[in-house]
DNA sequence: GCAAGGTC
């Protein structure tokens, strides 16, 4: 038996499409996919499925100092047991192994791995084939010349590995270690996201440490026969052009002069044809700037990437490539649009062009094929309005790659008016191109007159505009994953994770991010003690060591024994100032939580979090002084900038992913609480009839609303209430629960508002809902499927673990035994 | 419980 090994399932599924055309067979062990046909089998990987460690007896941070990860030893083991297992058995059935991974660094690294797996168990031989684009013509090209492996190349990814490793886990304990943060928010630094993070601060400081300067600009407003248009002021300096007036009474009188003219006088008319070419194919970086400029974090829109990659619309979302592969025909491509809503027409223009020639981007990789769409249409119903959004961006850009230029006239006009000179830039689309299918990139007009040497223009106003010089801008998440991109630090794979690690780590937060004082002061810190650790020139240093590893001008032991040796000085350097970093550290994390002052005291009010993982706001005084407040029970507390003007106290968000929402100030929520009295709507469904409880809506002090008993704490009932807006009592009653209906005022939306209806029917489907949901996440079910399954008794995946799958199989149509039996599995692993 | 890199 032939095995073949991919790096993920999806290129395991399509290969094996290829190689038995279209006959080979799905079947799962161990909850893993395995293709067969003929005498052959195909597994998807999942990326790695071993890891780099240390051995257990390092695993106690404060038993191990952390400078001895530095000759720890490093041991691989499998993260991925299942997929593991699953190769461990097919490899003992097989006469013949053929690694077909990425054609890139990693993935030969993962062919290796997989290498290894496969020795423990036979001796037979194992080969490797590269292509880079999974084409019936490449993949069977590759099969019919395969390759070895290139244990050089992998080596260079070892030693990635195993430096990152020792220098990430060292230093990370090292300052966790020193502030005394050994929990979940423990201080962590590595070769990608401290060099990120540094960037953030860097601009941060520049940005405090801004001093604006005050000019002036002069604008007037032209017209030639009625039709206006905007001209600037502007004066030669030292040969060069310049608007901005520095001096105020300068500005005052060129702004006097100017407006006592009447007219001014065309000097020159310049007129210039610009091309404006259509843009390269798109490569992970482009296309989350391009995602980003529709509204969509980076992580979000990888993720609806994956999303319609994994259903076969547009192909695999990471890739460095920005040239399209020879065996892409476009116009095939074009054509399976045709006739297609909305692209058809666009498509059929695109088609009528004389030739079809695809835009080159700079990069020319082997590892994916840009970022396109497949050529297999979707359902627009089947799409929710983002996914929707983000699959025509991708049709679109391919629809931009093969479209025309756009050629635009650029008009300058310089009129000259007593001796000042007034200019005015206009821009005309001339030929639209790729603008026509691609409306994302601005093709906005600038109307400027067609005017003449030496005519007369009315001047019909003038304006001073006072200015200041503004400070640098922060990154937003996409231009921060092009300039890493730049730097060369991290992979099209993780830089969008690695801006989620800094939100998570408590680096940063807000759109654009913001650095906290914890981030300043593990820059600080690493820039004094191991300025490698945040500067970009550690991944170059590496990317060279990788290199020469590969060539065979280096070993994987040389590389790493050297960068040991850098750790081991950076250690040297930092034994004597652990306190004073630790302090720095924890004076910053105390700065992150404080939100004011104690109205009881005057000492900080501060974010404390109680013995059972609860928030609360404590006062630094205690226990002199016992004042707190309480805060929502859901999410991780964030300070924001924001300040409560009644008590000089910051506001508060509460982080809790898609539910993340803002508690606003403390004390505000708490004085409301207070103020606001139970209303009492009828009787408590659990203690009513045998103590009298009823049941009210309450305002508790940490902000959420709720119906609860008024026995309470002796009778723990209550139903759960939005967070936010008016709760309105109708007259209406359920005939079943005897209660009245609700119904919550939003403020911004009074015409709609939220008929919540009785509160325990409400709180009943709420529930229902959510299972459902749940069902949803298991492989393979669609809405209908959950719903069935809900309807045979099966409401939460919980419930999968008591059920005779083929009893239920028997009830719910499209679904099998076997199935259920593969969910099951998955759920106990 | 540390990193960064795969993938879901």
């Amino acid at each position: 038996m032939q095995l073949i090994i991919t790096e993920k399932d999806n290129a395991a599924r399509r290969i094996a499409d290829i190689l038995s055309d279209g006959g080979a067979d799905a079947e799962r062990r161990n909850g893993v996919n395995v293709y067969k046909w003929g005498g052959k089998r195909c597994i998807g990987l999942s990326g790695h499925v071993v890891g780099v460690d240390f051995p257990p007896e390092y695993s106690d941070w404060r038993d191990v100092q952390p400078v001895e990860l530095i000759d720890a030893e490093v041991v691989k083991s499998p993260t991925r047991e299942n997929i593991v297992a699953t190769l461990r058995s097919l490899a003992r059935e097989a006469d013949e192994a053929v690694i077909a991974t990425d054609y890139d660094r990693e993935g030969e690294l993962i062919g290796k791995e997989a290498y290894e797996l496969i020795r423990e168990e036979t001796d037979a031989p194992i080969q490797r084939v590269r292509f880079s684009s999974i084409t019936e013509n490449e993949v069977k090209q590759a099969f019919a010349n395969p390759d070895d492996l290139d244990f050089d190349l992998a080596a260079a990814g070892e030693a990635r590995q195993i430096i990152d490793l020792i220098w990430g886990a060292a230093l990370t304990r090292f300052l966790s270690l020193s502030a005394r943060q050994l929990g979940d928010d423990f201080i962590s630094v590595g070769r990608v996201q401290s060099p990120t993070l540094k960037l953030i601060v860097d601009r941060e400081r520049e940005i405090e440490a801004f001093d604006p300067d005050d000019y002036w600009e002069i604008v007037a407003e032209l017209a030639k026969n009625g039709s206006g248009f905007e001209a600037q002021y502007f004066y030669d300096d030292d040969g060069s052009e310049a608007e901005r007036i520095w001096d105020e009474d300068e500005a005052e009188s060129v702004f006097e002069r100017l407006r006592t003219q009447q007219a001014a006088t065309v000097e020159s008319v310049r007129r210039r044809t610009r091309t404006d070419a259509p843009p390269a194919p798109f490569n992970t970086t482009a296309f989350i700037q391009a995602a980003g400029s529709l509204g969509y974090s980076a992580q979000r829109a990888m993720s609806i990437a994956e999303e319609l990659y994994t259903a076969g619309y547009v192909t695999y979302p990471r890739t460095d490539n920005t040239v399209y592969p020879d065996d892409l025909d476009p116009g095939e491509l074009l054509e399976s649009f045709t006739g297609t809503s909305p692209f058809g027409d666009d498509a059929t223009a695109l088609l009528g062009q004389d030739d079809i020639e695809p835009t080159r981007g700079d990069t020319e990789s082997t590892d994916h094929p840009p970022i396109h769409p497949t050529g297999e249409f979707p359902d627009r119903n089947n799409l929710s309005d983002d996914e929707w959004e983000i699959y025509e961006l991708v049709v679109r850009r391919f629809f931009a790659t093969v479209a025309e230029p756009a050629t635009w006239e650029h008009l300058r006009v310089v009129a000259d008016a007593d001796g000042l000179q007034l200019k005015a830039n206009g821009k005309r689309l001339l030929e639209a191109g790729y603008h026509e299918v691609y409306p994302y990139s601005s093709a906005s007009e600038t109307h400027v007159p067609d005017v003449q040497e030496g005519e007369q223009l009315a001047i019909e106003d003038v304006g001073l505009q006072a200015k200041q010089t503004q400070p640098p801008r922060r990154y937003g998440q996409s231009r921060l994953i092009s300039r890493m991109e730049e730097m060369g630090i991290g992979t099209k794979a993780t830089r969008h994770g690695t801006i989620e690690k800094l939100y998570d780590r408590g680096y940063i937060d807000g759109d654009p991010p913001q650095p906290t004082a914890l981030a300043k002061a593990v820059v600080d810190a690493a820039e004094a003690f191991a300025e490698l650790i945040v500067s970009e020139e550690m991944t170059a240093q590496l990317e060279e060591d990788m290199t020469a590893i590969t060539n065979g001008e280096a070993t994987l032991e040389g590389v790493t024994d050297e960068s040991r040796e850098m750790l081991e000085r950076v250690f040297e350097e930092l034994h004597d100032s652990r306190e004073q970093v630790g302090e720095h550290l924890q004076e910053s994390l105390k700065e992150d939580r404080t939100i004011g002052s104690c109205p009881e005291c005057g000492s900080d009010l501060v974010i404390r979090q109680s013995r059972y993982g609860s928030y609360f706001v404590g006062c630094d005084g205690y226990p002199e002084c016992e004042y707190t407040l309480p805060l929502p029970s859901k999410g991780e507390p964030l300070v924001l900038d924001e300040v409560c003007e009644e008590h000089d106290t910051h506001h508060v968000k509460m982080l809790a992913g898609s539910d993340t929402f803002v508690h606003g100030c403390p004390r505000c929520q708490a004085e409301a609480a207070d103020e606001n009295e139970d209303r009492i709507i009828g009787a408590c469904p659990e203690c009513g009839q045998e103590h009298g409880g009823e049941l009210a809506i309450k305002h508790l002090r940490s902000g959420s609303r709720l119906v609860g008993c008024t026995r309470y704490p002796d009778c723990e009932y209550s139903l759960p209430l939005p967070r936010r807006g008016e709760i309105e009592v109708q007259d209406e009653r359920c005939a079943e629960h005897d209660l009245p209906h609700l119904r919550i005022l939003d403020g911004d939306d009074d015409d709609d508002p939220w008929e919540l209806g009785c509160p325990i029917c409400n709180y009943e489907e709420y529930q229902a809902r959510n299972a459902v949901e749940d069902l949803e996440d298991l492989d393979g079910v669609g809405s209908k499927t959950a719903e069935k399954l809900s309807a045979a008794g099966v409401e939460s995946p919980a419930d999968l673990a008591g059920i005779e799958p083929d009893a239920v199989a028997e009830q719910v149509r499209g679904v099998s035994a076997e199935q259920i039996r593969d969910w099951q599995a998955d759920l106990e692993a």
